[in-house]
DNA sequence: CACGTTTTGTACTGATCCATCCATAACAGC
DNA sequence: GCTGTTATGGATGGATCAGTACAAAACGTG
């Protein structure tokens, strides 16, 4: 009925994300955007509407399979709780040296974004706080689980740990972007547990 | 012998610095320059000869500053190492909560350009590496004097430690600009030093 | 094989980007 | 109060920005 787009769409998108991802939203021209994905302007713009709604699009799908490649891990109830938690970390530490460009970590887009746009983009800011809500409780019910069974000694409430396993995990991030080497990120997610261990 | 400047060129870089640390490199036009410092463009390219030569000179206004006054705490010998450890996560969240635009965090300008800036530029790069050598070596030796005093039970060797407590610190400062609230990051904070106290 | 519809490529828009030019202004020293 | 030097303000430049207009192309359908 009419004439059949030549690419898919959510290759297009990830490639996007990627784009996004290694250089920042204000970093990543409309140009970057047709060259990471292989499009021109015309098939974006009547793809995804704007810049800006390319980069909710490409953030939207991050969060959900990073997110729930993450729960994954923390719902796994063949693994003891703070079992779970070190393959998390493990997990992190695996993707800050496997996602790299040119030998360096492109940290979490989730992290990125927090710190370049959620202050000035309320769209964008209520995304990752939603999302840092699904990971909190995911914590929080670990932690919990890991409390009852006296793997985790710490007393503290199980929402301010998780918000304390978070916090690391974006620290790790950073750090990564600023050139840690694959022991020290070992080093920083081995202490975190050693607090929840108490 | 000339005309003489009609501004001062620290307080110009202090507004400056203020600008990128809100907006991030990208975001800060050359005309939000110049409205942040009241100057005309011919005096800030007269003064500062590019956008990017001014803000590697306003990072390095903020890590001088910064890192001072971090270091003032560390090496406080007035006070124990653990305490002094206490002492510089309160001031990071005393930071947090009083260094806001319209009500939200605008973290810390070294973490922002780690994130934002630090791949694709090698000497704001080399920077804030120096500036992190810097911090970790501070924390390193307090953490030491720790462990000799017993007060630091955790046994992991000091240098992980010391790259541990930098990347709390960093989550903490991503975690306020995600919105966490203050009893928030004091929770974060105490549990980090559990993971010390061993 | 033509028609209707959507995609695609190219050219183009106005706005904004960083930076510079240049004439004028303001001072210090003679 | 002139001269030399620097600072300033306003106009301007070329490049790039996000986004659009439009015609040609490519398909499914009748």
């Amino acid at each position: 009925m009419a004439r059949p787009r030549l690419f898919d769409e959510e290759r297009a998108l990830d490639a996007a994300m990627l784009a996004f991802w290694e250089k920042g939203y204000e970093a990543t021209s409309t140009q970057d955007l047709c060259e990471a994905t292989g499009l021109g302007r015309s098939s974006i713009y009547n793809t995804f509407s704007s810049k800006h709604d390319l980069f909710r699009r490409a953030l939207a799908r991050y969060v959900e399979t990073m997110t729930a490649s993450q729960l994954e891990i923390l719902e796994d109830a063949e693994r003891p709780p703070l079992e779970r938690i070190g393959a998390l970390f493990a997990r992190i530490v695996e993707q800050e040296f496997t996602q790299r460009r040119e030998g360096r970590s492109i940290g979490c887009l989730s992290v990125n974004t927090t710190v370049e746009s959620a202050a000035r983009d309320p769209e964008v800011d209520r995304m990752l706080a939603r999302d840092l809500r699904v990971r909190l409780d995911a914590l929080r019910a670990v932690i919990e689980a890991g409390q009852r069974a006296g793997e985790i000694a710490s007393g503290r409430d199980a929402e301010a740990l998780a918000r304390f396993v978070n916090a690391v995990i974006g620290g790790m991030r950073v750090s990564a972007q600023g050139g840690a080497d694959r022991p020290a990120l070992e080093g920083i997610a081995a202490t975190a547990v050693d607090a929840l261990r108490g």
